[in-house]
RNA sequence: GCCGCAAUAGCUCAGUUGGUAGAGCACUGCAUUCGUAAUGCAAAGGUCGCGGGUUCGACUCCCGCUUUCGGCUCCA
């Protein structure tokens, strides 16, 4: 007999052997059927594997993320096993669960498979799902495992065994199709009745761009059709709020293909928004002692040299520009820090000086991959909300707090709730690809691992991912379909004013190299203002939205007083606008509610005569009628909270 | 940059084995002067992304390019 211990601290006994799925049916056979997967003291174990240990179990239903993913991970077999079917030779990748589905990389010689495709595979999938074949986990050695994919040709298989440790090696088999898999999967396809096949797109090869782009097949599976159904709703509904779409529709930015590409235009509307947050950030960071500066938008070539980005990027951006000068060449900036640097150098620093720190709204231009561009989240020219701040190394733990500070004032203002906080720290096994010394490193890291505690932000830790100069910290936020952008980010630079021979005298009277934090709350104002248009779906807050106010008149007799009310309103400082189309109240009304504008004042004879405006919220319909004076009074009165409540 | 989809009026989209294009909305004009989510009528609007090829004839088929979209790689 074995001790099996139950989350809840409970402990019963069974036979040697026997599975998770059967611990289940003695609890209930209700519980037994939703069992998908299992973990065995914390390791993942499929629910039909025998337990001969004493151990700790947790059962896995489909309302656990466990349990998705045991069950999109056995989809990803499915769709294998169906590929396999249909076309002879295909070689097969990796085909893990993801967030959201599943995807398998495969390779399918010379065919190919497209988009059209993927109904017939569905169907397939469909089809052998119904076998409700089991999938069955079988110890292989290394030989044994390399000979039977060998044997196959796959060679992709064949690689990642090689590199697996023998003894550790399985395979679970579905139907006709054996794969290379550490599991664990659901005991049979079963439960798998509606599949959706998604999209298809090039992957290279363990994601690595010198190798052998496969085709990778996205997709998602359901034990519910009506899930299914619930999950392409969402995907519609999020659709509606992408910031591409609404950005056309609510006119605040466009493209032009002869502009270029990634160049994006900032309309009126969208331009007045990008404004107000910057003058948001400005007062927060005058509380903060940041002082303004503005450099050009080129610089000498010898610029980044000196700074080191001109040989790791140089090739890859926007060529030189030349001059009438032999030999003269500027570059377009790809970033602010050089030219703060400069201005850094141009007076000789004392240690309390420090910390200087030269903010700039900084307009920047990149040469990105053609493809890699997306809506205003990826562009080349972008503008940073950039700041550099020139620490002495005793000061740089609290200057990261100040600047956390100013990030979640921002991200409370703007409710952005749900980022995620990233610490990109160097990888420890390949110290050498990084400037600095240890003892600088090390101390760096540790701040802003400190600063992270310090401040109760539960902050996911990335070895490797740190820039070659320095670990930082970044803040990230979904977009309205799940894709993850960086936004805010601070980081620790020691490269820089190594590079430009930084100096400050200290209270020794010896020449000390200051430390650099560079740092972007908003990260850039083109990819702030996208995410903000997703997670709003276009509703701003009344205090940044372009039209605060919207007058209609109920007829055109009443088009003067609309423009007199909407000039009073002016004066008090709010953004209002006068709807005066030849057009019916209702017809107005519906127009400016899909523009989103948070307040609608309709006016007709009654509101004429007594000076009043009839007032309708965005989204909430009628509120009655009021002054025109109280009107304002109160908007005044509710942006201004606003304000104060986020700005202290 | 790579793989795959796509590009038709300002926008959203139809266009059925190749016979030189159509709707709704928007815009313009006229009528209407209206009370809380779409008033009616009329007119106008397209080098079917660009360039080449096949064909008597190409929006439609083929090739190249540009741009967009879904991913991959990249992201100072």
């Amino acid at each position: 007999m074995i001790k099996i211990t139950f989350p809840d601290g409970s402990v019963r006994e069974y036979a040697k052997g026997i599975t998770p799925l059967q611990i289940a049916e003695s609890i209930s056979s209700r519980l037994a059927q939703d069992i998908l997967a299992a973990s065995v003291n914390d390791a993942e174990w499929d629910a039909t594997r025998p337990i001969n240990e004493d151990a700790s179990i947790k059962l896995f239903k489909w309302s656990d993320t466990e349990g998705k993913h045991a069950f999109w991970h056995s989809s990803a077999h499915l769709l294998a096993e169906a590929l396999q079917e249909m076309y002879p030779g295909i070689q097969f990748g990796i085909g893990p669960a993801i967030e959201n589905g599943f995807y398998y990389d495969v390779d399918p010689g010379t065919a190919v498979i497209k988009e059209s495709d993927l109904p017939a595979i569905e169907k397939k999938m469909a089809e052998l799902a119904a076998r409700k074949a089991e999938l069955v986990r079988q110890d292989i050695t290394k030989e044994d495992a390399l000979k039977m994919f060998g044997d196959r040709g796959e060679t992709y298989k064949c690689e990642l065994i090689s590199e697996l440790q023998d003894g550790t090696i399985t395979t679970y088999t579905l139907g006709s199709f054996t794969d290379l898999c550490r599991g664990p999967h659901i005991p049979s396809t079963a439960p798998i009745k509606a599949i959706k096949l998604l999209s298809v797109a090039g992957a290279y090869w363990r994601g690595d761009e010198k190798r052998k782009q496969l085709t990778r097949i996205y997709g998602i599976t359901f034990p519910k059709k009506k899930e299914l159904d619930e999950h392409l709703a969402l995907l519609e509904e999020a659709k509606k709020r992408d910031h591409r779409k609404l950005g056309r529709e609510l006119e605040l930015f466009m493209f032009s293909q002869t502009v270029g590409q990634g160049l994006p235009l900032w309309l009126p509307r969208g331009a007045a928004l990008r404004d107000r947050l910057e003058q948001f950030l400005r007062k927060i960071q005058k509380r903060y002692d940041y002082q303004q500066v503005i450099t050009p938008h080129i610089g000498n070539k010898q610029l980044y040299v000196t700074s080191g980005h001109y040989a790791k990027y140089g090739k890859d951006s926007f060529q030189p520009i030349r001059t009438p000068e032999e030999g003269e060449e500027y570059l377009l900036k790809p970033m602010n820090c050089p030219h703060h640097c400069e201005i850094y150098k141009a007076f000789p620093r004392s240690y309390k000086d420090l910390p200087l720190r030269f903010a700039e709204f900084g307009t920047v231009y990149r040469y990105e991959q053609s493809g890699e561009l997306h809506g205003l989240t990826r562009v080349r020219s972008f503008t940073q909300d950039d700041a550099h701040l020139f620490v002495r190394p005793d000061q740089l733990k609290d200057e990261f707090l100040k600047v956390m500070d100013i990030i979640s004032i921002i991200f409370k203002a703007l409710k952005f709730d749900n980022f995620e906080a990233q610490i990109s720290l160097r990888d420890p096994n390949n110290t050498e690809k990084y400037i600095g010394s240890d003892e600088n490193w090390e101390k760096a890291e540790a701040a802003i691992v400190e600063a992270c505690q310090e401040k109760g932000l539960n902050a996911k830790v990335e070895y490797g991912e740190a820039a070659f100069y320095g670990p930082k910290l970044d803040f990230m936020v979904k977009d309205a379909i799940g894709r993850r952008w960086q936004l805010g980010t601070i980081q620790v630079d020691y490269n820089l004013p190594e590079r430009f021979e930084l100096e400050y005298t200290g209270s020794d009277n010896q020449k000390h190299r200051p430390i650099m934090i560079h740092r972007a709350p908003f990260g850039s104002m083109e990819r702030f203002v996208a995410v903000l248009i997703e997670h709003t779906g276009g509703k701003f807050p009344l205090w940044l939205t372009p039209d605060q106010v919207v007058v209609l008149p109920i007829s055109e007799r009443f088009n003067d007083y609309a423009r007199e009310v909407a000039a009073e309103l002016a004066a008090n400082d709010i953004r209002a606008i006068v709807d005066d189309r030849n057009e019916k109240i209702g017809r107005k009304i519906r127009d400016n509610e899909l523009k989103r504008i948070p307040y609608l004042l309709i006016v007709g004879e009654k509101e004429q005569e007594n000076r009043e405006v009839s007032v309708r919220k965005q989204g909430e319909g009628d509120l009655g009628v009021k002054k025109i004076t109280t009107f304002a009074a109160d908007l005044v009165q509710e942006v201004e909270q606003m304000v104060n409540n986020s700005v202290i």
